[in-house]
RNA sequence: CGGGGAGUAGCUCAGUCUGGUAGAGUGUCUGCUUUGGGAGCAGAAAGUCGCAGGUUCGAAUCCUGUCUCCCCGACCA
C-alpha cells in the first residue's frame, strides 16, 4: 500500500489516557482509537495486525480439525436460564430488551448456545469427537475496563468447544488442544508458560491458562526455567504439566529454584464434563443405546488482547517491533532520492509486492528523518531506503527493525533477500 | 462499588488559588528555503474552556448539580 493512501496519523506524544506502553504505541501508531471506556475503534493499521492474529489463530485451529462457524452476538435469555448462568453472570453481563421487550443479552461466551445447537446435530456416538469454534466479539462490562485493548469490555475471542463420549475421550481431546495452544502462541512469536488454572466460575476439573512473559503483565508467575524451552512443542503433555508452574495465588512461597516473573493471560482452555450438557439435555445414545450426556470442554484465546500482548514483548523506544507475520506492512520503502522524476521507489514497490503481500512504500512528501521514525513506530520488520548509496553504488539500504543493522544489497540481491527470516 | 485524580485547539499542557472576556508547544494550512534521522523562516486557520443551573456589571476561574475519562482494589480472554 502507498502511504500517501493509508488512514492513519502517528502523535509524537502519547494521549494521557495511556499508562502501559502497548496502550501509549497503539495510540501513537493509529492502531486504535477510544470510542468509550473500555471500547475501540480498530484503525487500518490496527486492523491489519487483528487479522493477521486472528489468520494464525485460525491456521492452527483448522489443522486439529476444528470447524470455524460464527454464532451471533446477541443471545437470548432463555439457554442461560435453562443452564443457571443467568442470574451468576451478575452486572458483567451486559442485558437488553428488544421492542416486545423480550431479554436479550450481548454474549459475554457462549456455552449455552453451542450446546443447545450441538444436541440437535449430533445424536449418536459415532459422530464425535468433534470440535467447533468461532472467532467473534464478545462483550463483558468489566467493573473496570483498563491498558487499551488488553483488558476492554468488548474484545475479540477465538472460542472453540468439544464435545466427546466419555471422560477419558474428553481429556484427549484436552491435550490435543493444550499442544494446539502451544504451538498457536510459538507461530505468533510468543514464548507460552501452560500454568495450571484453579477453574473458576466456568467450572470443571481440569484447566490451563496460558501465559506470556511480560514485564507489564497482570498476574504473577512462578514456574520451571526448563518451561521457556526451544523444544517445548516436541513434549508430550504429561512431561510439560509435570513441570511447575503457578500463577498469582496459587503460587507456592516455600518453593525454590523456580523463576518468577509476569505473565500476560492470552488463553485458557478448560474441561468442564457435563456441567452445560446436563441442564440444556444434549446427550447422545452410545453403543448400548443408552442416553448419556457429552463431555464438553472450551478454549478461548483473546485474539484483540493479543495485539497488545505482542507489543509488550516487541517494542524498544523508538515503538513497535513486530514479528514479521504479524506486521501490518512486511516492508516499508522509502525514496530519498532528490531527483522528483525517480521512479526508481515505485519499480521496487511493484516488483517486492509480487513476492509479499503486504508492503508499502512511503510515497508522502515528508522529510527522511520523519518517514523513518514513522516506520520505526509503526514497527516495520524491514526499512528500505532508497538514497546516497543507490546514487553513488546502486544499492538498496535496508534497514532491521529488531537489531538496527543495515544491509547494502544490490538489484538482483534484493530480489531474492529472505525478508521472512526475521525475528524480532 | 470504595479510595484518588482529571476534563481548556487534533495531541501534550499553562491559565483557576487572587473573576476582567483565550494562551504555549506540537500537529494542520499557505508561501519560500530545505532534503540522510520527527527540517528552517514568515504568515494563517483552529477552542460553545465537559454539560446544566446559580452568584456577579462581568465566570475557564467562585457555588450547586450532573456527565465522562484515567489511576489503585475486587472480576476476567
Amino acid at each position: 500500500m502507498k502511504l500517501s493512501n493509508l488512514f492513519f496519523n502517528t502523535l509524537k506524544e502519547s494521549p494521557k489516557e495511556a499508562q502501559i506502553i502497548s496502550h501509549q504505541l497503539m495510540l501513537r501508531a493509529s492502531m486504535i482509537r477510544q470510542h468509550t471506556s473500555g471500547i475501540y475503534t480498530w484503525l487500518p493499521l490496527g486492523f491489519r495486525v487483528l487479522k493477521n492474529i486472528e489468520n494464525i489463530v485460525r491456521y492452527n485451529q483448522d489443522k486439529i480439525g476444528c470447524n470455524e462457524m460464527l454464532m451471533s452476538t446477541i443471545q437470548s435469555s432463555d439457554l442461560w436460564k435453562k443452564s443457571g448462568r443467568y442470574p451468576d453472570y451478575g452486572k458483567e453481563m451486559l442485558r437488553i430488551h428488544d421492542r416486545h421487550d423480550n431479554e436479550l443479552l450481548y454474549g459475554p461466551t457462549n456455552e449455552e448456545v453451542i450446546t443447545d445447537l450441538f444436541k440437535d446435530y449430533v445424536n449418536s456416538y459415532k459422530g464425535l469427537p468433534k470440535y467447533l469454534y468461532h472467532i467473534q466479539w464478545k462483550f463483558r462490562d468489566e467493573i473496570r475496563p483498563r491498558f487499551g485493548v488488553m483488558r476492554g469490555r468488548e474484545f475479540l475471542m477465538k472460542d472453540a468447544y468439544s464435545f466427546d463420549l466419555d471422560h477419558k475421550s474428553a481429556v484427549d481431546t484436552y491435550k490435543i488442544f493444550f499442544k494446539c495452544y502451544l504451538q498457536t502462541f510459538l507461530d505468533l512469536g510468543l514464548q507460552p508458560i501452560p500454568v495450571k488454572a484453579a477453574t473458576g466460575a466456568i467450572g470443571g476439573d481440569l484447566s490451563h491458562e496460558f501465559q506470556i512473559l511480560a514485564k507489564t503483565g497482570e498476574s504473577e508467575l512462578a514456574y520451571d526455567s526448563k518451561l521457556v524451552s526451544d523444544d517445548l512443542i516436541n513434549k508430550s503433555y504429561e512431561e510439560i504439566t509435570s513441570m511447575y508452574s503457578a500463577s498469582d495465588e496459587m503460587i507456592d512461597r516455600n518453593k525454590s529454584d523456580v523463576v518468577i516473573g509476569r505473565g500476560i493471560e492470552v488463553g485458557h482452555i478448560f474441561n468442564f464434563g457435563i456441567k452445560y450438557s446436563e441442564p440444556l439435555e444434549c446427550y447422545v445414545l452410545n453403543n448400548e443405546g443408552k442416553r448419556v450426556n457429552l463431555h464438553m470442554g472450551s478454549y478461548g484465546i483473546g485474539v484483540s488482547r493479543l495485539t497488545a500482548a505482542i507489543i509488550e514483548a516487541y517494542h524498544d523506544e523508538n515503538g513497535i517491533k513486530w514479528p514479521f507475520q504479524i506486521s501490518p506492512f512486511k516492508l516499508n520503502i522509502i525514496s530519498a532520492l532528490k531527483n522528483e522524476n525517480s521512479i526508481i521507489d515505485q519499480d521496487l514497490y511493484l516488483k517486492l509486492k509480487n513476492k509479499y503481500e503486504n508492503i508499502s512504500l512511503d510515497d508522502r512528501d515528508l522529510s527522511l528523518g520523519k518517514k523513518i521514525k514513522d516506520s520505526e513506530l509503526i514497527g516495520v520488520p524491514w526499512t528500505i531506503i532508497i538514497g546516497k548509496n543507490y546514487e553513488q553504488n546502486k544499492q538498496f539500504e535496508i534497514i532491521n527493525r529488531s537489531s538496527g543493522e543495515k544491509l547494502f544489497l544490490s538489484d538482483n540481491e534484493i530480489e531474492n533477500f529472505p525478508f521472512e527470516q526475521y525475528t524480532p
